[in-house]
DNA sequence: TAGAGTTCCGAAAAGGTTTTCCGATTCTTG
DNA sequence: CAAGAATCGGAAAACCTTTTCGGAACTCTA
């Protein structure tokens, strides 16, 4: 018990080893299974241990081994979209409890990050995840730092290090292989803001599919625009103005496709009877609240997050990978592409 | 530079004393402005350190100064819903890069709950943040842990324990109070799961204000059910065949305000002209892509989370205290109870 | 019984930093 | 010029753990 706080101090290695009557090194090596050490006095020292609630100090531990057992998760992404899932995944790889993991969110300003990065380093992380806020390729962290980095989501300009991306061109295109398979025929894209790769790729994977297929896109082209509700129900209205005989709409986010549900229910018109919709993200709170529930392609961060984590283990235990890797998407089929019950 | 990995070697501060021709003592001095060092010593002291980029082992300054920066972040809310706006307050109230958070996700589950605990102890957190995935009393992680607690968003059982977390009865309160202060005399309360504490509350602020205004809640009852868009449109739906006269909606969620609002339209009714309806918890995604979009009511879980990491701070100088403190909830009106230009 | 082999335990170093203490130099003052 | 004060730099301890090495005690064999 410290005096000043009326906390229990952290008890150390020497307290267990008076307690058991040992030396350090003979209570490190009962707790650790190391060298020889009578079986009685083992015992002893365990029951020491726990007595008084041994935790060996990491932070020795780490001084001493060079491995901390700590990443750091570098993030730009506000709201954690993208982050969390992420860092579920890495948690999933290593085991509860061994890995621990610093979570910093730079909120896209380059000072903050670096302000991060060096406090990273300075508590001696083993590695680092780079998780963006999109898919578009940002400036590498450099590769003359002391330990591997991986980046997630969104990759790094540098072909040397290794990025882990969803594969936006795969997605449109299995998003698109969906409504064909369902017979349909005539089918829009409406998406967000086109300076977003993640935009032009999920829209390249559609046209392609579409190729494959003989048709075009309906409408005539791609409709970029940005990535809200709004968007979604406006592009969707006027598009109904022009095509009336569309038959699916393949949105680049759920919230667009909301807003492209909203516009088709005005018309009086039933998804997925008349219509079917899919959207990509499957952001849950969207997807499962919508009328009917909203078929969309997800992108398995958690499993990105954990391919990341894995790749970043084997770059701390010395085989390291570069390039960039992109990660399928997977579909999730609802009542807005296939009428169920 | 390391042969085995190819990557740097981390610079120590004996390197720096090596590069300027000084002592061990002398460059640490030097870095850290203390103790007589002679300004040419100092100075060539920090470009040597500049010029091998040393940044200091925090372990070992942990290790020495029994402090090590960092806080742990347990929590229990899978998306992140709660803990990422906590977080954000935590790294506000330290300045960037000064505090490090190591965050746990426990998945709802003791046992892993146990085990993040114990990795967080023996890194010698300096102080815990343990955030809930409601607000609903939780077991109290116990009061014979070396470093301070404080519980976020979720109080702890123990009232020995500090608890921060939402006013969600000065919530409920205030948004009936901005519905009566629009003209609403007719407002029903459609919320989530009985079983939730947050619903009770909110439900709770909301009667009083009624009470006060000498009003009872419209359909004679708060509307219990879930937290989901479904059970909003339903709800309301209903709501409305035995009540056509109802002025405003109070939801418990912006989920269930959604829903309210679909079914609204779906009468015909124009919100806020006929119906006013406001949220709860100021979900952006949903509240800003809805037609109108929607007012809510916001906990502020960002000034929540800066309190906790202050109060924790406060904690861990010496200076603890306990009970549960309600933070309050903050109006954000949007056209769903106010027409706009 | 001597020697060899086994089994057990402890002293000490290492990891990187900060801090205390002390010796050494320079400067001031009588 | 000598004594004292002021300034500077370095040795060593401390934080806590793991690991290596060597010494001590014991058992077994010839």
């Amino acid at each position: 018990m410290d005096a000043n706080t009326g906390r229990p101090r952290n008890v150390t290695l020497k307290d267990v080893a008076a307690l058991a009557g040992v030396s350090i090194a003979t209570a490190s090596k009962a707790l650790n299974n190391r060298g020889y050490v009578h079986v009685q006095t083992r015992a002893r020292v365990i029951e020491a241990a726990e007595k008084v609630s041994f935790t060996p100090n990491s932070l020795a531990k780490g001084l001493l081994a060079g491995r901390t057992g700590t990443i750091g998760l570098l993030t730009n992404d506000l709201e954690g979209r993208f982050s969390i899932p992420v860092l579920m995944g890495a948690e999933d790889a290593s085991g509860t409890g061994k890995m621990s993991v610093l979570l910093c969110d730079a909120r896209g300003d380059a000072i903050r990050e670096s302000y991060h990065l060096q406090a990273l380093l300075a508590r001696r992380v083993d590695g680092l995840i780079v998780v963006g806020s999109s898919t578009d390729p940002r400036k590498s962290l450099g590769s003359k730092l002391p330990v591997p980095v991986v980046y997630a989501y969104g990759p790094s300009e540098d072909p040397g290090d290794l990025s882990l991306v969803p594969d936006n061109i795969a997605g449109g295109f299995m998003a698109v292989s969906h409504l064909l398979g369902l017979g349909r025929r005539t089918i829009a894209h409406i998406t967000g803001e086109k300076g977003y790769l993640a935009a032009r790729d999920r829209a390249e994977g559609a046209l392609r599919r579409l190729d494959e297929a003989g048709l075009g896109v309906a409408g005539g082209e791609v409709l970029y625009g940005d990535w809200s509700e709004a968007w979604g129900r406006s592009a969707t209205s006027s598009l109904l103005d022009r095509e009336p005989n569309i038959d699916a709409v393949f949105c680049g986010s759920d919230q667009i496709a909301r807003g492209a549900l909203d516009a088709i229910r005005d018309r009086g018109l039933l998804v997925p009877d008349d219509i079917a919709v899919i959207g990509f993200d499957d952001w849950e709170v969207l997807t499962t609240g919508s009328r009917p529930q909203l078929s969309s392609v997800n992108m398995d961060l958690e499993a990105l997050g954990r391919h990341a984590a894995r790749k970043l283990f084997a770059a701390i235990e010395g085989t390291d990978s570069s390039g960039v890797e992109k990660m399928p998407c997977r579909l999730v089929i609802r009542g807005s592409t296939v009428r169920v019950g």
